[in-house]
RNA sequence: GGGUGUAUAGCUCAGUUGGUUAGAGCGCUACGUUCACAUCGCAGAGGUCCGUGGUUCGAGUCCACGUACACCCACCA
């Protein structure tokens, strides 16, 4: 009923958001028992395996079990992992980039199996500044201002785009297959999280780290409001730079407009030009608007290799001007608007924008014949609001800072303590900042960035925490005259409150525990926090990752996170950022439905490295599709020529390819598990696909058409292939298992995979062997099946390689000889397998020397090979391939023996390295002599 | 002006303490058989690991310099 309820939506408004809410009808309509119900045997699997067909449904199941709370999980769950999902900006949809949170799915998933109360935490940020905009934006196109709107309309308007915003990205969130518990989703704007942002808020400023002051902000006329250092982009721009006379001095600007207060004359005080002149000497002088009294100063912000290294100032609209005013305790005046218009100082100008303005007044200098020259091409860089676009202009307004080098009396963690702190200890935040990453409790991947992070907080400088926009927290402060209230609404009447909003980041910053119960003493908070690991892009380590530090030391005297991975940016094929400009954006949803959600999650893992940007084809992900259907066939023959599908509990090998596989998987196991522990998961992936494309389904599976009777080995491997890919591909992985484990006899069925245990690293899988000895059959036994097993595989491929040079039909069967002294009795015992691997029909060993004539032969390792061909043989073509196999061989014989015969390299190298080195010259001289006897059969 | 990253096969990229003849996927060439899979199988071609110098018995890997590209930070009026 779901699922036609579903498609009809689907058709009728052909849009996203309705199939998504079909997925929520289905999780609680069908969800209880899609998994209980028909048991599927594996003639039903289809040939091709259909992501779309099965992917929400296993979603929902997934979540209706509960599992994705860590509470819920079976099993003794006393040791917590915990991730807090950065919170997307509630701004629209994800896009590519977002889904590269699958890297935190595959750690939760892999530590969920290993049996860890696994905790990912879902959210949304306001993101206070980006949003207002947006929205703002969509008023514009009504007509509209936020203005004329009022701030209570405005803010419902606000909110009611993001709970649209929500939604959608719920949605895609779980589309992307993503464990989040959503019983604790959380919303930077939301009510717990207002009463830990105001706490948070208190608590600083009763710390005296909170204080209000008048300062140069970055002021956008545009949205009304000023922005943090870290909101600001650089953009270069081209405009002409004048060059004025003032007075008896030339001094330079691109922005005469901000000129008219310009009362102040400054250079360098060891500035040999200007010696005569004194600090404080006044001179008057003619200037835009009539004649002035200007004041010398002396400062050795002036960098006399500028210019004439002469500078006039506006302390109102430059940072650096301020503080030379404030040095000297000079006059301060605004010229520039709130809006971006000339204000009555200007005179004549007043009222106009700036651009308007600027033309004109140079106009009225040139006539007043001030302007020296004029330079048209000069290039600059200008400072633009990142999250909204507009021009920077520098304004002096009031504003609540935090201050980041004064000292605190630091207040320690009871349940983890930061180590080398102490209770009471007075710090600023910026060297508590840096402790705890120079002291190793908090480490980056990779670690370069730990550099990153140090230069910035060595330029940190007071951060800004308060906006002038309407959407956000409001600053938690109440005035009523003179009396201040800070943190909770006041009793009685008469109090304002700050009309403010704080900086996003002030609430992001404390994320991690504020979605914990914070301020209250949780048993989550005791539980789950510190997080493990916080995985983002590098883009945010400024905004945020270093925020969350400098707050969460702050309050809680922990750490936030005990690892950040940075991940780089999705970008596509050719390295371009996406952008819809270039109309290159790949949509994760869109890919998703075509190629299923878990290709486009192992083409983002596989191939990409941490901080390292990815370029992404869709070419790519059908790569990874092809791979999903290949595990897919891997089941569906597996599932299909058992007799019976079961879990099994030990494995018995027979034969050599038994022993290999066995012993394959064993190492593999504790391979991707070393490497998922050390968040190296793009390799991990690489090898398991290796492992089970190339040896489990090319040569072992092949082998079991032909030794039969492996079911056993069969259901084992193929139950460890699907428990170490779950975290990468859930959703194929989950629902093999359901065929899997719905087959079991009745009574067996073991719940999701989702849940299922962690193999250990290091235990072997073959319980039993008939060989008798030691089970595992130890190290040496194990280095001798998987020498044997790759010499058994190189006589094979050698055999089909001459098949292949010699055009011989794929159908026909061939008569070959193996000479070998040391591997003839392996090869006789796994005749049968060349037979059947390399279609041979007649097969010779023999560990005499024979010389079959009329053949074509090649030397692998220690053995011979030749393949009759019954007077077809290309005599020619057959003497020139041994002599280029021969080339090859001499070349790398001299290559070794060069090695060898350094007296330097023997006694330095280990000796390891020596041994194999001369092993290897062996081999290699007893396969040029046996290409010469072969060569010498053909003259 | 500081700083970081990248440069490996036609393309996109792995290569974790330096160690036998450097890998994968896609693409390319040839051939396709017994029913897991043509979203496939089999075999193959293809690389001065950006350049120069250095350290070392040994360098894609470490160091220095250079070149090209990308990015980050910065109040030169």
């Amino acid at each position: 009923m779901c699922e036609t309820l579903g498609k009809e939506a689907i058709i009728a408004e052909g849009g996203r958001a309705v199939k998504g809410d079909s997925l929520r009808v289905c999780l609680v309509m069908e969800a209880p028992n899609r998994y209980t119900g028909a048991i599927m045997s594996s003639e039903e699997m289809p040939k091709a395996y259909d992501p779309q067909a099965v992917e929400d449904g296993i979603y929902a199941a997934w979540e209706a079990s509960g599992f994705f709370n860590p509470d819920n999980l079976p099993g003794d769950r006393s040791t917590p992992y915990t991730i807090s999902l950065p919170p997307p900006n509630t701004t629209g949809t994800l896009h590519l980039g977002h889904a590269m949170y699958t890297v935190q799915d595959i750690l939760i998933r892999f530590e969920r199996m290993r049996g860890k109360a696994a905790l990912w935490l879902p959210g949304t940020d306001h993101a206070a500044i980006a949003t207002n905009a947006k929205v703002e934006r969509l008023l514009k196109e009504e007509g509209l201002t936020r203005h004329n709107l009022g701030r209570e309309k405005f803010v419902e308007r606000v909110n009611a785009f993001i709970k649209q915003s929500q939604g959608t990205i719920n949605r895609q969130l779980r589309k992307m297959g993503f464990s989040l518990d959503w019983s604790r989703e959380a919303y930077t704007l939301d009510e717990p999280r207002n009463r830990a942002v105001r706490e948070m808020f208190k608590r600083m400023y009763d710390a005296k780290l909170i204080y209000r002051g008048h300062r140069v902000v970055n002021w956008d006329p545009n949205l009304r409001t000023n922005v943090s250092d870290d909101e600001l982009e650089h953009v270069e721009k081209q405009d002409p730079f004048y060059w004025f006379q003032y007075g008896p001095f030339v001094i330079g600007t691109v922005r005469p407009e901000t000129k008219f207060g310009d009362k102040y004359v400054v250079m360098h005080p060891e500035d040999g030009r200007y010696k005569d002149y004194q600090h404080g000497d006044t001179f008057e002088c003619e200037w835009i608007n009539g004649p002035i009294t200007a004041t010398v100063i002396k400062d050795e912000a002036v960098d006399p290799e500028f210019g004439s290294g002469v500078m006039t100032i506006t302390p109102w609209h430059t940072a650096i001007d301020f503080e030379i005013a404030e040095r000297h305790g000079l006059d301060k005046e605004q010229v520039i608007d709130f809006e971006g218009n000339l204000l009555p100082i200007a005179g004549e100008f007043a009222g106009m924008p700036i651009e308007e303005a600027r033309p004109k007044i140079v106009e009225k200098l040139q006539k007043k014949g001030l302007v020296v020259k004029v330079e048209e091409e000069y290039v600059h860089n200008i400072a633009i609001n990142s999250r909204a676009g507009g021009i920077i202009e520098p304004q002096v307004r009031e504003q609540w800072f935090i201050d980041v080098n004064k000292p605190f009396a630091f207040v320690q963690s009871k349940h983890h303590p930061i180590e080398g702190l102490k209770s009471g200890q007075e710090i600023s935040l910026k060297e508590v900042m840096r402790h705890v990453v120079t002291s190793g409790q908090i480490t980056f991947v990779p670690e370069r960035f730990e550099k990153i992070y140090f230069s910035w907080i060595d330029n940190l400088r007071d951060w800004n925490i308060s906006r002038q926009i309407w959407f956000g927290h409001q600053v938690p402060v109440w005035y009523k005259g003179e009396d201040i209230v800070v943190g909770e609404t006041p009793e009685g009447d008469g109090w304002e409150q700050d009309p403010d909003v704080l900086d996003t980041w002030f609430s992001s910053g404390i994320w991690t525990f504020s979605t914990l119960g914070w301020p209250d003493d949780t048993a989550d908070l005791k539980r789950f926090h510190p997080t493990d690991v916080l995985e983002t892009g590098y883009d945010i380590i400024f905004f945020w990752v270093a925020r969350m530090i400098l707050m969460t030391t702050f309050a809680l005297g922990e750490v936030p996170f005990r690892t950040v991975y940075l991940h780089g940016l999705v970008r596509d094929e050719q390295g371009r950022k996406m952008s819809k400009s270039l109309d290159n954006i790949i949509d994760p949803l869109d890919v998703a439905e075509k190629y299923g959600t878990d290709a486009v999650r192992l083409a983002l893992i596989i191939g990409s490295t941490p901080g390292q940007d990815k370029n992404l084809s869709e070419q790519k992900i059908e790569a990874y599709r092809n791979f999903g259907n290949k595990l897919w066939n891997i089941a569906r023959f597996v599932l299909g020529v058992v007799e019976v599908v079961e879990v099994v509990e030990g494995v018995e090998a027979r034969t050599l390819a038994d022993r290999w596989i066995l012993s394959r998987l064993g190492e593999v196991t504790t391979s991707v598990t070393k490497k998922l522990e050390t968040f190296q998961l793009s390799s991990a992936a690489e090898e398991l696909r290796d492992f089970t494309w190339g040896d489990f389904a090319d040569w072992y599976l092949e082998i079991a058409k032909i030794e039969k009777d492996k079911d056993d080995i069969l259901l084992f491997a193929l139950e460890r292939i699907l428990v170490l890919w779950h975290p990468f591909i859930p959703f194929v992985t989950e629902e093999i298992w359901k065929r899997f484990s719905a087959g079991s006899r009745a009574g067996e069925t073991r719940s999701f995979l989702m849940v299922h245990d962690w193999p250990e690293s290091g235990a072997s899988p073959l319980l039993f062997s008939s060989e008798g000895g030691s089970a595992s059959g130890g190290k040496e036994g194990k280095g001798v099946v998987r020498e044997q097993m790759q010499h058994l595989q190189d006589v094979i491929v050698a055999i089909r390689n001459l098949r292949s040079e010699n055009n011989v039909e794929a159908r026909k069967k061939v008569v070959v000889t193996l000479v070998s002294q040391e591997a003839a009795k392996m090869l006789d015992e796994q005749k049968a397998l060349i037979h059947g691997l390399a279609r041979v029909e007649s097969l010779t060993i023999s560990s005499e020397k024979v010389k079959p004539g009329d053949s074509a032969s090649t030397v692998v390792g220690t053995t011979e090979v030749y393949l009759s061909l019954e007077g077809l043989v290309d005599m020619d073509a057959e003497r020139d391939r041994l002599v280029g196999e021969l080339e090859e061989a001499r070349t790398f014989e001299a290559k070794t023996k060069v090695k060898l015969d350094n007296k330097e390299f023997i006694s330095y190298a280990p000796t390891k390295i020596v041994e194999s080195i001369k092993e290897t010259y062996a081999q290699t001289q007893e396969r040029i002599q046996k290409l010469e006897s072969q060569l010498a059969r053909l003259a």
